[in-house]
DNA sequence: GTGTCAATTGACATTGTGTCAAGTAGAAGG
DNA sequence: CCTTCTACTTGACACAATGTCAATTGACAC
């Protein structure tokens, strides 16, 4: 397993990553990575117990490079309840694009491997807490819709902000990331925040 | 290949059918179909080429079984726009759950499989054409919202009924099938009819 | 009876994951 | 200069799952 952030860490991550990326097809073997980092395929489990742990590492990996927590939490900063609702959405939705391969990828070995289940949970349970302080603003500024109970505005807010809606829209239907963005913010303020 | 309908066919196609349903947990291998089925493992290439055919073969049998074309049809008969749109969005959402076992293990295959995608994708142009045709009545009324083009209404219809999104909020959320339809209803008609 | 057809049996090739053991190269330190 | 430690390589192997192949069985029809 070695140190935490070994040079050659750092190259299989590195590459995991490259390979993992939207357009480079997702079958990315332990041995297509190895070759990508310029290692021998036993390198890899020099420093990951298995593949499914490396791919879960490449997240916490990409995570740390993109700064998400910290961009997700400037919505935080927002005064009104309206306002944080849109910045939130801005920022993840900002970030679905890039983690779009990897997401497919674990979502696609979550069906099988318990342990990516359970990492794509958490990653998902954190976007909803974010989705749940943004609620909670405007339930605060009293401007939640009436029809909708905290918990339900969670729930849609977070369904509709999944990756996987993205993807149907921009992907599927060929929609410009800008339209999106801006389809949801209207969703979410004729759904959810009262006149 | 043998004969379209041999009672050894129907009893593999009956178990991938029990083997996929959602509760028992999706790893269906080919040799746990022939022992539920009762047969040998070579019995099942003797029906079907391959893995992904069988399922691809297993999600048509199941149409014929339910009718689904001919319950969605029925939406046809609504004579406003508004109401074949309820009508369509109940029908299909009546239909989720049961196939929402082989969708999941065919979309989870297409990730790597090329014949599976294209299958999947098939089936989900088959739906959003009766989403066109219920957004077209809406036009034809003039009761389409102003903001989306027919093409836009039709892609987020589209994507509100797609099977993952029933996933979040039923599965994952707990949400009962009928609050579920219920909110999809309400969100169409908030969104996509105009006042 | 004989032929035919579906199904069985058992062996095998292939691909990919994960394990293991022996060997190597280089840096650190005496 | 020599040892020793560590990270990495090499090559072999076990294992699971798909898919292929050939020989065999058994039932039914003619």
């Amino acid at each position: 397993m070695s140190s935490a952030n070994s040079p050659t860490r750092e190259k299989i991550l590195k590459a995991a990553w490259q390979l993992l990326e939207p357009q480079s097809g997702s079958a990315a073997r332990m041995s297509d990575i190895a070759k990508a980092a310029g290692v021998s395929r036993q390198a890899l489990y020099l420093h990951f117990p298995n593949r499914t742990e490396l791919f879960i590492e490449t997240t916490k990996h990409m995570d740390a490079v993109f700064g998400v927590q910290e961009k997700l939490m400037e919505s935080r900063t927002a005064t009104t309840g309206e306002a944080r609702l849109d910045a939130y959405i801005r920022a993840w939705l900002a970030y679905v694009p890039k983690i779009f391969g990897i997401a497919k990828t674990l979502t696609t070995m979550a069906e099988i491997d318990v342990d990516a289940a359970q990492a794509w949970d958490e990653r998902m349970a954190d976007m909803k807490e974010g989705c749940a302080a943004a609620i909670a603003d405007l339930v605060r500024d009293g401007r939640l819709a009436p029809q909708y109970s905290h918990q339900q505005a969670t729930d849609v807010l977070w369904a509709w902000l999944s990756i996987t809606q993205w993807e149907l829209l921009v992907l599927k239907c060929g929609w410009s990331q800008a339209r999106y963005v801006a389809h949801v913010q209207t969703l979410a303020h004729r759904m959810l925040v009262a006149p």
